[in-house]
DNA sequence: GCGGGCACTTGACCTGGATCAAGAACGCTC
DNA sequence: GAGCGTTCTTGATCCAGGTCAAGTGCCCGC
């Protein structure tokens, strides 16, 4: 709960009083390694910030994982785009880990969102951050080769290539474990 | 201006008096075709609805363009991510055709903000939207093959055929000029 | 502790789409 | 309406990365 509590705090001021009613709202949930935080086809019922653990974003097509994104640390998790819309989602959430997350409900978010308009700042900051990731991601993706990925990953995110299996981050890059594999070779 | 009240009241609703504070903050902006709407590496100072012509947002690497998206109609134009984060921006905005585009300066927009809970939830709105936008091309973009994305746009947004340059819908399925003129040959 | 199944590696080969090149058909500008 | 730059097409060739296949190792459940 402190972490739930810090998280809101970097983006915006609660009164004694706001705290009171926002707190009560959120939960812990717990995911063994390799359990689904969030199904495709399921509307999202909840947002979630990573107390621990880490988990995976990702949708099948055609017997292809096609993986979206990591959340860990004190990030977001969940499916956004499902939670937002309310439409049955195309992601897939799994525990790449034992995962402990504090979710709150879509319809406990939106009352805090009718009664305090610091809450609605809340939720409009998370969503600019998500866009701004999103909007690094893509242009990688476009404009760099495997190898340049690779190498951009190895530099940022180096954590990642201990706490997750290499055919996932391959996935997330956008190759095959295969070419993965035969990077990590070739670079060092 | 009667655009820029219908837009916003698809998403909340606003008293006389706060329509009478809103309305004054949006100006018309008009670009003729070729004209840059956004500059990368300039700070976003503007956030746009169009009322009339199509743009484009890309990005150069490598001598090369990168188009991430058109607007046109009554959608979103501008560089949301250096809009929101303030930091200089990485794409591009181009008038493909000549266009009018209200618009709306951010120091406005967060004194909007920090006045009215309203205008903050249509911003949260309109990033949820974006959000799930970018969602889809993401989807599309790592699942199908040059020619099912090919097809798919000319099933969604065929109006885009008449009104864009081929190599800049090339671009935007993530192929080359030729592989799209490849496949309008091939696909009817 | 052993057996079966993933994850990872490595090699050989294949292919979708990129690149290079050369015309053809439009617009614009003067 | 002549001239020129740009866009689009079409063909030939190339290559990054995918696919297929085989072997190794290690983790996990019984």
């Amino acid at each position: 709960m402190e972490l739930v509590r810090r998280t809101i705090e970097r983006y915006v001021k609660l009164t004694d009083a706001e705290w009171a009613e926002v707190v009560p709202c959120w939960h812990t949930y717990t995911f063994a390694k390799g359990g689904r935080v969030s199904e495709a086809g399921r509307v999202e019922r909840r947002f979630y910030i990573v107390e621990s653990g880490v988990q995976r974003l990702y949708f099948e097509h055609d017997g292809n994982d096609h993986c979206l994104g990591f959340s860990y640390d004190h990030s977001w998790s969940g499916d956004f785009d499902s939670f937002v819309s309310q439409r049955p989602g195309r992601f897939q959430v799994q525990a790449v880990t034992d995962s402990v997350l504090w979710g709150i409900e879509r319809a406990d978010l939106y009352r805090l969102y009718d009664r305090m308009p610091a809450m609605e700042r809340f939720g409009r900051l998370i969503l600019e951050e998500l866009i701004a990731g999103r909007a690094t991601r893509e242009v990688e993706q476009l404009a760099l080769s495997a190898e340049e990925r690779y190498r951009r990953l190895v530099q940022r995110s180096p954590h990642l290539l201990q706490l997750v299996a290499q055919k996932d981050i391959a996935s997330y890059l956008g190759m095959t474990p295969e070419t993965f594999s035969r990077l990590r070779a070739k670079v060092r």
